[in-house]
DNA sequence: TTGACAAACTGAACACCGTTCAGTAAATTT
DNA sequence: AAATTTACTGAACGGTGTTCAGTTTGTCAA
């Protein structure tokens, strides 16, 4: 019995290894270097061993997707010391939108990249995206309840606010700014959440 | 000199076609398919050739991306019609939406895709995304002039607009909204940024 | 202890990719 | 008609994801 712990545990050992390496190449050099031979020449194994751990690279990226999805939340989880909810809900886009902008690459990887999504049709559900979106629309709720945002459907609201910050963070990302002055950009992304989060709490 | 512009002619019309086959092979198969190999397959060239009319493949994606533009400028353009700003403004909103999900490559090509904004880098500014952000931006000016929208620099609401739209649009092309009942989705998304249209109005 | 079998791994093959370029054919110029 | 220029070819180069026949190592049963 102890061999076969011994195998199951060197197996979950290689196949942490291989994901360690690949966040590694994912966050220093891109998604384009990230290549399945050169996650193995990180690991100095041979590019097929990765496919006795690994469905294929999709199934990968869905793990660093997941992994990137446990930094953010413990990223946001402190607003849950917020009691306010309206300035949860601000503290909340605030934090996401620097987030997104200091980390562009697990950004990607999260929201943007096909790649995790792909591998995860054959799964069942998205819990990373679950969790977070319920932090998001538990505040809502929550704001609504004290009548500081006015009464409508929560899922509608929540959308709204997620789409804002997320149109925000990946229109910088992607550098669709262009027309603005570039100095002038990144003051204005938090700005405009910061805004829209204010008039939110007076149309009451 | 008519050999000197037939010539001249020739090229550009190749240069077209080369296009064309680009576009179609992408609304067909998608950015993965649209190869060079299989570009110069589909106009009978070697693939060799494709490079005495274009600088890389991020040249040709730049072109693909203004073509777009020319085609959503098109799409949105006739809200120049609507003479009430608010009204503008949803209208513009809802067709932005519209025309993204209808057209999630074409979406995809303008406002995600790295590519053609690599080969921009080269030129000098963004005019396409300058006419578009214009048609918002003036809507946003003039309602904040007739007192419908509180006034605020004038690109911080645009910018948020923009994203809110931006955010439902490129979340749900790229498969983020699995958190919620699938048929529910597209209603929400629409519901979503006619919602934060009407607040933006009562928040005089 | 030994042979049989299973597991783990290798690294080249396959079909694909973007880009370059030596060689060729056709068009143009002198 | 010969020289030169232009347009094009298609293989080479260095890269990609994935598969698999062959090899090595580890485990198990006799």
């Amino acid at each position: 019995m102890g061999i076969t712990e011994r195998k199951e545990r060197e197996k979950q050992e290689l196949k942490q290894h291989i994901l360690d390496a690949a966040m590694a190449l994912f966050m220093e050099q891109g998604y384009e270097k990230t290549s399945i031979r050169n996650i193995a020449e990180r690991i100095e194994y041979s590019p097929g061993t990765i496919y006795l751990y690994f469905k294929d690279k999709a199934d990968i990226f869905l793990e660093l997707h997941t992994m990137a999805f446990e930094v953010l939340f413990k990223h946001l989880a402190v607003t849950k010391e917020i009691k306010d909810p309206m300035e949860r809900l601000r503290s909340l886009s605030q934090m996401y939108l620097k987030f997104a902008i200091d980390n562009p690459d697990l950004y990607d990887l999260m929201f943007i990249l096909r790649e995790p999504m792909e591998a995860l049709d054959h799964h069942c559900g998205w819990e990373e995206g679950f969790k977070n979106y319920d932090l998001l629309r538990d505040t809502v709720l929550e704001a609504m309840e004290k009548g500081m945002i006015k009464k409508e459907d929560p899922d509608v609201i929540s959308l709204a606010a997620w789409s804002l910050v997320h149109g925000l963070a990946s229109l910088w990302i992607r550098k669709r700014f262009k027309m603005l002055p570039e100095e002038a950009v990144k003051p204005l992304v938090f700005k405009a959440a910061d805004e829209i989060c204010s008039r939110l709490k007076e149309g009451i």
